[in-house]
DNA sequence: ATACATGCAAACGGTTTGCAGAATA
DNA sequence: TATTCTGCAAACCGTTTGCATGTAT
């Protein structure tokens, strides 16, 4: 990958603030700087760093696919409300892949943890 | 919802076999019986049986969305290769929704676990 | 100079929807 | 008879792609 000021405007969109964006949300946040880009080169950037494991794509139920800036192992949680994407640390998991392993001789790569259900804001 | 040999033949195809099928292959099973069944009426009767809980919606993110005859709570695991998804029991996860309830007030309604990597048929 | 990235616009593919007619209650 | 369901086809929408031009190395 070349260096590119769009590419890079991406990524931190991304990596700034844990909101899981859809491509549309960082479309819309990098037009602030670069308002002639496409959403094709949003889209394409998108891909290529989730390729390069610098991004994730979570996919959940709810309309598009969103990107987490941060790729270590974690939860998500996702408000059936106002759809947003909450993490949460992953604590309970630690030792699933050696499990997986032993039992299935399923090797790991990577996995998303999708809950759905009610926030406390949107409880209230 | 009223009686429908469709909605019935459908059911019983996502439920008869766990291979979590995407809506063309329930289309593909289920004109065998019903030569002039449409994909509308698929995606409409696999989008109710949801909405009612008798079927759950998988999201993967390989391609389309796959649909799940059992609802009670447990894995998937997917493979990168063949794409198959895999059942497995939820054992390490009890527990798991009163933690959040007390974390972070997060009321769980459901949720959907999905691990990628390689099974042990593909590694060979 | 060469490879890679961009903006634009058209195409794609999975899914949804409007409609007139058929099946169910 | 009133409601729900179906098949059909068109529309929809998120995403991808081809192309000519621009930028990075």
């Amino acid at each position: 990958m070349n260096y590119s000021q769009q590419r890079n405007c991406i990524l931190e969109i991304v990596m700034s603030d844990p909101i899981h964006p859809t491509a549309e949300q960082v479309y819309e946040k990098a037009r602030l700087k670069y308002p002639n880009i496409s959403l094709g080169t949003v889209y394409r950037n998108l891909n290529q760093l989730s390729e390069h494991g610098i991004l994730k794509k979570i996919c959940s139920s709810y309309g598009s696919v969103r990107f987490d800036g941060r790729t270590d192992a974690h939860f998500h949680m996702i408000c059936k409300d106002c759809q947003r994407v909450f993490d949460v640390e992953l604590g309970e998991m630690l030792g699933l892949e050696d499990k997986l392993m032993d039992k299935f001789g399923f090797q790991v790569s990577e996995y998303e943890i999708s809950i759905q259900g009610v926030c406390c804001d949107c409880k209230k």
